[in-house]
DNA sequence: AACTCATGCGAAT
DNA sequence: TTCGCCTGAGTTT
């Protein structure tokens, strides 16, 4: 499921399984309808940023845009098996097949619709022409809640709610701190932090935010096992003790979306200049 | 079997 | 601010 670690990893996985290879295209549910138009063609390669990705074919000035949304998936399969509900993109060659499902968008995007989207989007720490410090100038400038700057992928691409969430309980800030009180040393250490565990998350393909210090063997406590796979602090923990100090963690919609925090361990006025 | 909710976001109101 | 996309996993009936 999608946050940036999720494309990122979904790139890695379609250039390996089909950079440089010729291969069958479809849209088995009819709704992609550029589809056909690249059957039998080459693929380049495909890469991410924050939560777009783009794939590349030799000779086609298009690229294909995909985002999942909520609850779009791309999934691989050995052979070619038969196709069952409704699959947006099939890619193959014939060793192995990528069904596309449920994504908010899958077309073929001219060079300049590209641009236009890349525009948009701020840094995105799994990149490495990314720009730290617009990222940190960005939040300076703002009066908002670092944790809808967090989610705002135009001040920076990938993060999603789990991220933000474990974030700031890692660095200790209060969700709803305003970005422009924040120090740049704060900026920067989050930054570096989202760096090492989005990284993590493209090698595993999960979120797991919990410091070795905290992890479940280390103090005594059964392994969680969400719906995302991995071990974080707060996300989804409300009611739940903190890890850490043993408050309940709370939860309250901020960004149009359920923020997690724990409010002893990410008091008011922490993390602040 | 039915229902609820979700790692997202753009369009409509 | 709310709606709705179109899917899957977990929970409730």
């Amino acid at each position: 499921m999608p946050e940036g670690h999720t494309l990122h990893r979904l790139a890695g996985e379609l250039t390996a399984a089909f950079g440089s290879r010729v291969i069958a295209s479809g849209s088995p549910q009819g709704r992609f309808v550029g589809a056909a138009m690249l059957d039998d063609r080459t693929l380049d390669h495909a890469e991410a940023w924050g939560k777009h990705l783009f794939v590349g074919f030799v000779g086609v000035a298009e690229q294909v845009h995909v985002h999942l949304g909520l609850y779009g998936s791309f999934r691989f399969a050995p052979g070619v098996p038969m196709v069952t509900g409704q699959v947006r993109w099939r890619l193959s060659d014939g060793s192995t097949t990528a069904d596309l499902r449920g994504p908010t968008a899958c077309k073929a995007l001219t060079p300049d619709e590209v641009a236009v989207i890349l525009d948009r989007l701020g840094p995105d720490p799994l990149r490495g022409d990314a720009d730290r410090d617009a990222f940190v100038a960005r939040v300076l400038r703002s009066r908002a809640a670092i944790a809808t700057l967090l989610m705002d992928q135009s001040v920076i691409a990938g993060v999603g709610n789990v991220y933000r969430a474990e974030v700031l309980f890692r660095h200790g800030i209060d969700p709803l701190t305003p970005g422009r009180s924040l120090s740049v040393l704060a900026l920067e250490a989050i930054w570096a932090d989202l760096v090492l565990l989005m990284r993590e998350g493209v090698r595993t393909g999960r979120i797991d935010t919990v410091r070795p210090e905290h992890e479940p063997e280390a103090m005594g406590r059964p392994p969680r096992q969400d719906d995302h796979g991995g071990e974080v602090y707060v996300y989804r923990r409300d009611g739940q003790p903190c890890w850490i100090c043993g408050e309940p963690v709370l939860t309250r919609v901020v960004g149009a979306r359920n923020l997690f925090w724990c409010p002893r361990c990410q008091p008011s006025g922490d993390g602040a200049r």
